[in-house]
DNA sequence: CTGTTAGCGCGTTCAC
DNA sequence: GTGAACGCGCTAACAG
């Protein structure tokens, strides 16, 4: 800066002036400016800038657990375009659902001065992101609701998909739901549950404890999981899946017998309408969860400081039922 | 900071080295600051301290077109590995394919002092990405190679890829293979139309013209392209496709007919081995996309400053071939 | 071992 | 309209 003021023969406060647009500065001398600006290819310094107008990094940073999962790469996207019509940028973190590596990258985004965060928590207990802890930077949970703590959060609505897919499958005729899901700590695998349950309650039907699995985390533990139901005498006719990741076990497994075993499922995929079985999928929309997210940060940014620290408000992302009727 | 000594009862400065972990303070002096540090719940200001330093923002940007393409938020994971191991963050911009979002996020990212940063390019030319105009900022190109100048670059082997499966298309016997693919615009699509005619080449055969379609962008269209080539009464008994979306278009033309037509696709994806036609598919590994285009800049960044500018560099990541009987 | 001075790049405040 | 002084939060260089 002190290298265009220099060059345009003013002071660097005049430089300041012009950049910030400010009105009071001669045609001429804006120019003049203007001119040296282009000639040396400046460009103001937004961190030194920040720093002076005691203001944060203008950033918010995002932690999700796997980026590598479709859901999480869409809700980056969400947030990444919300922040950016309110010209913020997004600074990305992923911990591989390591909490360590969340308290770390959570630390040093405090420490960056970002606007605020957005978190989809990997642990059990998010105490460390307590605002007496992280202090007044604000933060938004995504996914998983907080635990320990309070704060704003978006929820896909997992209790009411699993329960529509699974009402759909009663409804279809099936008495026999076998349950393909991922263990039950993580608070997803658990709401999908409930939801399973309650549909079956409500038809007065209850699951055999034969019939549910809740250990898979990946595909081929999914498969395996569906065959240990579906090698049964009394095999389900059908099976709820929690995940993307355990419909594509469960679908192995399936297809292998040809026994046209229905299949329901959380999460959409594209190749869903294309599967020799009747597929039953819970779709949402996960670009929405990261544009959700995004616009609770920016309410909690605007609004600090100003009034006695609103409540907690908590949203949930709706989902829909799409019925495949299988080739 | 200030706070923090004045309850310590020293000066900034001692504040400062015991945060620095400076040898040269005392086990008293020390345990009274971090006392203070841990009452008051005290965090480093990263901002001013590399300001101070004349030190960049320790962030890394990634720039990319569409962070809902697998291949780009794997690329994005990659990245974030490679920077994470050298304490580095991530900034991230999505330009959907857009230059002037392009333009807009490169400036942006050079304001806040990015250490360097890693650019899919979405236009063209990449002019506005040249040192001349950036700065000293270090890019590294990711996906697509550098026009109008000099770049280190990652590349995928398009080529190679497209060369391989379609060759083993015409080793398993089709001599009429019709191709699918985006506009010839973008580079990979023309790279890998190079490969699917270098292939046919090479077997002393001429691709059709009437079998080759090159306009679709998304599944429906890649769908729409593919029946127009499989409803001719000369139609081609294997089909090539360019990317998954075209492939999953092309599927489910091929499909719909149950004319067996063999399929080869760049990208692999989850289901291609349940399909029932055979699908040869040109894997790769796209988080590896992402660590070296990471690497690369990191070299950038130490090499800074040293020597004479070392000339571009550039990398090839390698495609493989995984071929499905269709079941 | 610890404190003081000075300044990273910028902008506010108050002069001129 | 323009400039000088001062400070945002931090630390290198020099004192002591």
């Amino acid at each position: 800066m002190r290298d265009v003021a220099a060059r345009a023969q003013v002071s660097a406060m005049t430089v300041s002036r012009v950049l910030k647009e400010d009105e009071r500065v001669s045609t001429a001398t804006r120019a003049k400016v203007l001119a040296a600006v282009e000639e040396l290819g400046y460009r103001r310094n937004e961190v030194a800038r920040n720093l002076r107008l005691g203001r944060p990094s203008g950033m918010i940073g995002l932690v999700v657990t796997n980026l590598a999962n479709p859901f999480y790469s869409r809700l980056a996207l969400g947030a990444e375009q919300v922040a950016e019509e309110h010209g913020l940028r997004l600074v990305l973190g992923n911990t591989a659902e390591q909490v360590q590596r969340e308290r770390e990258l959570v630390e040093d985004l405090v420490s960056r001065r970002v606007d605020g965060m957005i978190v989809v928590p990997a642990g059990a207990s998010q105490r460390h992101l307590a605002p007496d802890v992280l202090g007044p930077t604000p933060v938004v949970l995504a996914g998983r609701p907080p635990a320990g703590i309070e704060a704003d959060t978006v929820l896909v609505d997992d209790f009411g998909g699993a329960h529509a897919a699974t009402a759909r499958l009663i409804a279809d005729g099936h008495r026999s739901i076998g349950f393909v899901g991922n263990p039950p700590a993580l608070f997803t695998g658990a709401e999908r549950f409930r939801g399973y349950w309650a549909a079956h309650e409500e038809a007065g039907l209850t699951p055999r404890e034969e019939w549910i699995s809740r250990g898979a985390y990946d595909i081929p533990g999914a498969e395996a999981a569906a065959h240990r139901l579906l090698d049964r005498t009394d095999a389900p006719t059908a099976l709820f899946c929690t995940n993307n990741r355990i419909t594509l076990g469960a679908y192995r497994a399936v297809r292998g017998l040809r026994s046209g075993t229905a299949l329901a499922a959380f999460d959409d995929f594209e190749m869903a309408d294309l599967l020799d079985v009747p597929v039953t999928v819970v779709a949402y929309d996960a670009d929405e969860v990261g544009r959700r997210a995004a616009r609770l940060l920016l309410d909690r940014i605007d609004e600090k400081s100003a009034a006695p620290r609103q409540p907690p408000r908590r949203t949930v992302v709706p989902t829909h039922i799409v019925h495949h009727t299988g080739a």
